[in-house]
DNA sequence: TTGAAAGTTTGGTCGTACCAAGGAGCCATC
DNA sequence: GATGGCTCCTTGGTACGACCAAACTTTCAA
């Protein structure tokens, strides 16, 4: 048997363009159905060839998509990981393209008011209706971060926390995963800012002002906490590094 | 030379994986450069694989990956188009996991909730701070949105339209992107609604509930006509199709 | 029992070959 | 001279086989 004639033998589906976009869909559905399952490794390149009657060519292509899509987790030399998506997954695929982004001009300023934007919206509803239980763990948030002015190492991740139970209290997991990207796609610029036990002081103050606002429910107080406390951290890190808008 | 002696020979540089890498680095790096031009095509693969010292395996997945990434736009029998990266790029990156994501349970709920907490936001905004010009595109748009009352399908583009006047009013390049977003994921459900001129009406009432509300500066008014309208909506849409929530 | 050596698998890369569809150039016809 | 084919070339899609180096397994001796 030739090549020609393997090949025409091999799939007389439809004649549209990739053999591989087949095999992708065959295996996400796989994944997502859990017969493939979530974190175990994928059967070799050269096993799958077989299972799909495909060239390793085609195979290699279609584990690259998968890859690309953030269902597998392909590290250079090791078996692909099979991960199922999440929408923190989503968050990873879409990272590379946003890094180009805030590289132009006003990037992160955009960025940046996007989340002050949001974050408004989470502290009024907060205000409104947050529950005993949000409550709690905002102060729990508050008291740590309260605990590491000292550390600004440490008052930097309780002061990312406190802003993610924000994210977390209308209980929809987008919001988190909004959260996530702020964070990741952020903190570079953020990390380089000047800290000190007095700005965190500062900061912590900040966050106080937020807590009692949502403690005595007055969104328009909080929301005008939150956008005094970021802006004023928005000018910090600008004149650190200032070139931004 | 044997094969082995041209590979040990080819790349010397950093041990890290992949050699595809390497090249889409470069290539993307001259896409953002400008030395490759925007829109137009990309040399051919066996040209490349001359530039670059490659094989063509690798100047394929290199390819693959760029496309992936949406930084070029690669249709099946055709040379890639160059395609600078805009905020739009990345939504498109992200579409794929997104959908797979909206087939679970509540996907499509979260991901409207989402857009409600943010329409909620960009309404109040546009009540404390749209300027002239705001207004009078939003007025604009909400008279075509009435004079296609009696189309349901012109009604719709006009609904979103309306709706996409809101995101713009921030003018940051970011909301408009997330609009698309919204359109893109949700219109496949929102499209199964039924519609009739009798619920066009009701809805282009709503519309222009919110636009007298943003005309009126009050914030409060703005953001409930804005809900009540959304969730209506909403409530249709659950109801053509009921499964979800 | 354990740790190192030997053997096997597997991902990464290369080269070559063929097909089919797009595209460029050529020619006869109108 | 314009137009509709009809070649031929280019190029992306796919296949196969080979080889390396790193990862994984098994083996076996201390």
């Amino acid at each position: 048997m030739s090549d020609q004639e393997r090949q025409k033998a091999a799939d007389p589906h439809v004649s549209s363009g990739r053999a591989a976009d087949s095999i992708v869909a065959r295996i996400q559905q796989q994944i997502l159905s859990g017969e493939l399952e979530d974190k175990a490794a994928l059967p070799s390149e050269r096993d799958l060839m077989e299972r799909f009657a495909a060239s390793r060519t085609v195979v290699r292509e279609a584990v690259a998509t998968l890859a690309s899509r953030g269902l597998i987790d392909a590290k250079p030399r090791f078996r692909p990981i099979i991960r199922k998506p999440g929408y923190d997954t989503a968050l990873n695929s879409i990272g590379n393209i946003v890094e180009l982004l805030l590289k132009e001009t006003g990037g992160v300023a955009a960025l940046f008011e996007s989340r002050v934007f949001v974050e408004r919206g989470l502290v009024r509803d907060a205000a409104t209706s947050a529950g005993r239980e949000d409550i709690a763990r905002l102060k729990e948030a508050l008291a740590a971060n309260r605990d590491a002015i000292g550390d600004s190492q440490r008052f930097f991740s309780t002061d990312v926390a406190f802003h993610g139970v924000l994210y977390e209290i209308p209980r929809n997991p987008i919001f988190p995963t909004v959260h996530s990207a702020y964070a990741s796609w952020l903190s570079p610029h953020w990390s380089r800012m000047l800290r000190s036990p007095e700005r965190n002081q500062v900061n912590y103050l900040s966050h106080e002002a937020i807590y009692t606002a949502i403690l005595e429910r007055d969104p328009d107080a909080a929301e005008a906490a939150l956008v005094t406390h970021l802006r004023t951290a928005w000018e910090h890190v600008r004149e650190t590094f200032g070139l931004e808008h």
